[in-house]
DNA sequence: TTCTTTTTACGAATACAATCGTACATTGCT
DNA sequence: AGCAATGTACGATTGTATTCGTAAAAAGAA
């Protein structure tokens, strides 16, 4: 029996195709560089192979029922914010995960909706 | 001139070498590479070359008056720590530290002690 | 139909991380 | 002195991420 569920780790690049991926729930390699284009600057062929490379790894479906294929995520976006944050906490906190709590919060002052979130969920711990 | 302030972003390998510097403050490569073999198995020449182009890169000083080197790192560990969560940010939740710290803190419970922590650095925001 | 545009497929170049083998110098032991 | 062990330097290899160029097919415009 051959295990098929290999973790998928999303590289720098396949993680901005992700993100416009979530955002739009489906998209065509055109729409996807478009959107790209307006933080970082490549080719169009850079955006299609990379979602090519994607597909191929099963990070993305895709229908190629038309000349035009719509791409989608095949990971979701707390799985894959899950996954990596977990592996920065064992590669930079030694695995401790309120290390990196400490850090990320004492770097950033919190909003007021921020604060509220947190506590709420600090709150459910404390009992 | 030449700017020389760079941004020194640590590699996986580089950061296991770092962690222990870290512990360590001084070490030989013989006595970093023993200390890795604990968790990862790689030739003594390979943790050299890492830590020879950790010092190229100036991630780390050494001592070359004897023949055996002594390193010791040149970055400290909360300004690793922080820069890497702050490319993480970026990269992964686009920006938001709270969503972070909401991901981090969701997919662990805490200790007491930990849960009084991040309680006491809440609690110095919400003034 | 003919020319242009759009799209896919895919090979190639480049860069960097990680690993190892080998050469050579120094140290220490017999 | 002779030899084994230890250490540094460095080139070579492998793997992977990223980027781009080019070819070919399909679609659309003139």
């Amino acid at each position: 029996m051959i295990n098929t569920t290999k973790v998928l780790k999303p590289t720098d690049s396949e993680l901005e195709i992700l993100h416009v991926l979530w955002q739009k729930d489906k998209a065509t390699v055109r729409e996807v560089h478009e959107d790209l284009m307006q933080t970082k600057d490549c080719g169009y062929t850079t955006t299609l192979k990379l979602m090519q490379i994607m597909f191929d790894k099963g990070l993305v479906l895709r229908d190629d029922t038309n000349r035009t294929h719509i791409y989608k995520a095949n990971v979701t976006r707390e799985k894959t914010q899950k996954q990596l944050v977990d592996k920065m906490v064992r590669a930079v906190f030694s695995g401790s995960h309120s290390q990196l709590v400490m850090q990320a919060l004492g770097s950033h002052t919190p909003s007021k909706t921020e604060l509220d979130e947190i506590q709420h969920l600090l709150d459910s711990y404390k009992k």
